[in-house]
DNA sequence: TTTGTAGTTTAGAATTATTATAAACTAGAT
DNA sequence: ATCTAGTTTATAATAATTCTAAACTACAAA
């Protein structure tokens, strides 16, 4: 049954979503969870705004969650390593549910970020660290206009 | 005479600043022109937050500028290409009076910007724009952790 | 040289993303 | 069932930046 199918999944996932926040110390709350399963639960990866995110989670009639406990769950995912901060924009931070290293380029029209095949880019000389320092990461960000 | 050279070489410099301000239409006033002279008139070019500027323009005795005056004149310089927004850092521009194409070191512990060679970075593959975009920049940023 | 005006400076207010506060609530251990 | 540390929430505070509108000034034209 189609129906049946789906709710399994449904119920699969969820589970999936809990060990998730358990396995780095979070405690599967309602709302984390429905916020993780906005996340987590797609097919593709996708960049998001604390904004947008708000959004999304907060239209209908689903149940509210309040905006410091968007801005507080995104912090803890990206302190846990479930999303990636992305620092492109001058006046707010973007995240990105794909947390493999990658590229972006980056619409200064629209203020969109779009993945960057990761064999699209091939640095073959990269500087060491100064001394005491360790590379956290390296980002190449492509800015596009019109 | 020592001093009759440093007296002639400020005027010389002076008069270089008022000629690039009014080669991009910006009126040579008096704080454009106190700004300038710290950004350009130095052996190496650096990196700076609009903070840091203004810290740095009214210190001393000197006359002052007013801060929306330090945020204006910014603006104004990015516009005219005179110098470059880094965008790197969550919370701060940064800007730079390096205006050729060039990569940064960003030391997330003291929040300090570093240019990175040119030619200690290669790149030997680049993505095509998206259709209808055109590569305004591209830009590498390396983050650094202790 | 004086005058007119568009461009500029300025203090202060407004905006906006984000962080802090502190009281109410809850997951989960005991 | 009880306890408590962790979490949520409304709301206030913060901080970088932008806006406003009045005063000022560079400089072109008279
Ligand atoms: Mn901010
Ligand atoms: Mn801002
Ligand atoms: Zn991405
Ligand atoms: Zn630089």
């Amino acid at each position: 049954m189609i129906d049946l199918t789906k709710k399994l999944k449904y119920m699969v996932q969820k589970k999936e979503i809990i060990k998730k926040l358990r396995s780095t110390g979070l405690r599967p709350t309602k709302q984390r969870i429905l916020i993780a399963q906005n996340l987590f639960d797609r097919e593709k990866t996708f960049h998001f705004t604390v904004e947008s995110l708000n959004k999304q989670i907060n239209k209908k009639g689903k149940e509210k969650i309040s905006l410091a406990t968007v801005y507080n769950t995104v912090e803890a995912f990206t302190k846990a390593g479930h999303i990636k901060e992305i620092l492109t924009s001058k006046s707010k931070s973007y995240f990105d549910t794909n947390i493999r290293s990658h590229h972006h380029f980056y619409d200064e029209d629209s203020k969109e970020l779009t993945d960057i095949n990761y064999n699209q880019v091939k640095l073959s000389k990269v500087p060491h660290p100064p001394k005491g320092k360790k590379i956290k990461n390296l980002e190449v960000v492509i800015r596009l206009q019109k």
